[in-house]
DNA sequence: TTGAAAGCGGTACCAG
DNA sequence: CTGGTACCGCTTTCAA
């Protein structure tokens, strides 16, 4: 375990001031003598500037926060790794925060509290909330926050979601114009933002379209709670299941088919949300509504950037729309009654 | 955009030194007449000691670097979940990084460079290698390194894997018992330690059972390479499939079911490896081989810990043994010819 | 116990 | 362009 290398170390065996040294390193101006002089030694040395005490100058520590709730749904590890590489490549770093299942609104805070600790330049919200004393700590510490896939009415954050009420609506149709006259609703938790707009949208077009709902339950984007939902649907004599994500909607087939023997899509039909990519294989075959990760974390990415670089860049609510495509099964809209 | 809070301010308002502050932050002695005085004026200031400042002087940002190669297998979410959690728990926070698909030894190097740029404490490589220099580089700079789910001969680094051989075996044994005669391997990657252990496991079980394999095939952990290799299995007529890992089995089931119309199982029977979640559910019903991955998650997290705070300790390697459960459809011993 | 002062490893502004 | 120097915010001797 050999002593660290410094810039000074560097500084003296290219035989120039430490500040040159500092200077090639952080692309200020130098002769091509003096750069290369120092890079060679540098290499020589195996010398690396020290990150931490270059942030401790500057302010600014290149590292992004990410709170990720829960990454049981394939679509959260997917935006993870997007926003891992995206941020990357900006030059920036991520560090990761876990919020257990039933954390508290003090557990989020303390995690909140650490990132900062940490001198993140900004921070990403991945279907969390944020409290109000804690976006003001946020916003005079002038760390910008972005929600992701989660809106905020009045917080004052900005806000990157897909079009979910669009996404909502869409379902509607199809249900519809698959024939089917007895639908039914398991929604995602209504205490989020995106559970209550797929709702909405979904309940708004069925109703323009004549259609009354059969029943809507809070699945609470649980098992088990989605579980209990659908068998009180089922009891209602539904025809058709929208599930309010795609984690649920594995739930409720599984259930349909293996516990009450129907067949879906032919008995039922079901429609998830999210766009799992397990959606697509043969035994789930499960349509789908597809929300733009891609679009959605670079827009995240985007977004903070900007307000991180550009001080008096303003945080927004961004619904990145379209198409928000239906796929999986074919099936339902031809084959049922 | 206020300014900064710094440990002089609170000292100003208390009334005592800058030192004595730092003191009562760092859990070092003060009084408590003093101690209170700190804290009332910290909090009426919002001040929070800066994590940066003091990693620099201490020269322990208390900060693991992780890397991932690839999150669309869901044991690495899993894992990702639980060691963010685990270091959360001990102090340590997590900055991960993630590998793209084709991945070159240099971006991994890269990326291993940036991590120590960060000062981080310690490194997790989740089934990723490392060449042999940046394994010195970390050894001189005093880095413990721990390969999660990954060995590596000769490197002389810690790893932590569980029992893949006696995995393998397992299947092989099971396979065999469900009087299956004709039975092929769709392997794990070959370059990587668990695949070739699994593989290895498996035949050696075959062979001491007195059963041949019809054929072995690498399915290179990649969804197309592995459905061709079952095409290929299934020409030389399988009747039973060991897979060599779950992400590929989802893929190697779709395939046999609705592209070829064969029922799993019944005309042949699969298990996969790895134990993800989905594996349970009634259309995939899939038999699979359970990763203890907790307790891999623990072991990593305590072998890392011990090799950061006390720099005599030893890296080792650290095989998790059984039981590996078999799960999923019991029906595969029972209804086969 | 307490305060003063010396760093940790860089960056940035200064006059030359 | 270059070297000298103050400083980022905290920890850690060292006397008092």
């Amino acid at each position: 375990m050999s002593k660290r290398v410094t810039s000074f170390d560097v500084a003296a065996l290219a035989g120039v001031s430490q500040s040159a040294v500092s200077r090639v390193f952080s692309g200020a101006s130098a002769s091509k003598d003096t750069a290369d002089k120092v890079r060679r030694a540098a290499t020589k040395l195996g010398y690396r500037p020290n990150v931490l005490a270059r942030s401790l100058i500057t302010g600014r520590s290149r590292i992004i926060g990410l709170v990720v709730a829960y990454l049981g749904n394939p679509f959260y590890p997917d935006a993870l790794e997007r926003f891992s590489r995206m941020l990357q490549a900006e030059g920036y770093h991520t560090l990761v925060f876990t919020l257990a299942e039933g954390a508290t609104d003090a557990d989020a805070d303390r995690v909140i509290q650490q990132m900062l600790d940490h001198q993140v330049d900004g921070i990403v919200l991945a279907s969390v909330g944020l409290g109000d004393a804690l976006a003001r700590r946020c916003d005079t510490a002038g760390i910008p926050v972005v929600l992701f896939n989660r809106g905020q009415e009045g917080s004052g954050l900005a806000q990157v979601t897909s079009a979910n009420r669009e996404g909502g609506r869409k379902v509607a149709e199809f249900l519809v114009a698959g024939g089917h006259e007895r639908i039914g609703h398991v929604s995602g938790w209504q205490g989020s933002s995106t559970g209550r707009d797929r709702t909405r949208g979904f309940l708004d077009e069925l109703e323009a379209l004549g259609h009354a709902v059969v029943g809507v339950e809070d699945g609470r984007y649980d098992h088990a709670a989605a579980i209990d939902a659908t068998q009180r649907l089922v009891d209602a004599g539904v025809d058709a299941l929208f599930v309010g994500n795609d984690h649920m909607a594995f739930a409720v087939l599984d259930h349909l088919r293996s516990e009450l023997g129907l067949s879906v899509p032919g008995d039922v039909s079901v429609v998830g949300y999210d766009d799992v990519p397990m959606a697509s294989f043969a035994g789930y075959d499960l349509t789908t509504v597809r929300q733009p990760v891609g679009r959605m974390v670079k827009t995240t990415v985007a977004a903070l950037i900007e307000q991180i670089e550009d001080k008096t860049a303003q945080a927004g609510i961004i619904e990145i729309d379209g198409p928000l495509i239906l796929r999986g099964s074919a099936r339902i809209p031809e084959g049922l009654r």
